[in-house]
DNA sequence: CAGAATCCTAATGGATACTG
DNA sequence: CAGTATCCATTAGGATTCTG
């Protein structure tokens, strides 16, 4: 058994921007919506609720340039542009759903630890 | 098979603001920080490199709120303060551990990946 | 339709000073 | 030690306008 050659507790480590762009709340969003299916643009934006368009090109072009998402423009007029996870894409989406299956399952359990949390320390 | 009762992707679900808090970078590292052991405020600032004193604190605030992290004082002289991964903490981290598990195990094809956009796509 | 550009506010991050 | 408080610079994010 070798041990990882990465750490991401290391700053200077490689994956620790990798952790950045996955561990953000919009590129989360979009992989889970795309992993449902390819989606245009603007299907994206409304399956996504809540994001902005420029958030949303924001983050497409991060989880694009690492290859997660693929970007594909179909010349019609007005222009067509899809968008959909790439094989590297999927395999992490297996890894955020499971994230997600756990704010489903413990949903309940964290509402009580917000009630208790404001029983003990009473807004300051 | 009933369907989940939570849809994250929709804005007013209660999961999204618990997916919020999870999908940050400090937050996913904190974590994968406690679980491998109890630590106090100084260690983990020093386990979790490049967090700032600021975020750290806010961060476990944070957490503590949701009940993943338990926050333990011992009145010594000065205070020793304990941060640890509570049981609904210790669940947390088995998911965030396979993002980072995803991440160790790409790295190299992200590398890869990036090369390649940055050909198509040479800076703008 | 898919976005680029612009403007403005809020959040983040660093540094420093202070306290129980 | 483990914070809180404050000031400041930078950045992220939202709202709006405009275009190929």
């Amino acid at each position: 058994m070798t041990a990882d050659p990465y750490d991401v507790l290391d700053e200077q480590c490689p994956t620790r921007e990798v952790l950045s762009r996955i561990a953000d709340k919009w590129a989360m969003l979009v992989i889970l919506a795309l992993e449902e299916k390819t989606l245009r643009f603007s299907a994206l934006r409304t399956r996504v609720r809540g994001v902005t368009q420029k958030m949303l090109t924001q983050t497409l072009r991060g989880l694009e340039k690492d290859g997660l998402v693929a970007r594909k423009v179909t010349p019609t007029v007005p222009v067509t542009v899809e968008y959909s996870l790439t094989p590297l894409g999927r395999s992490l989406s297996q890894a955020v759903s499971v994230i997600r299956r756990w704010t489903y399952d413990y949903m309940d359990e964290i509402k009580r630890a917000r009630a208790r949390f404001q029983k003990t320390k009473p807004v300051a």
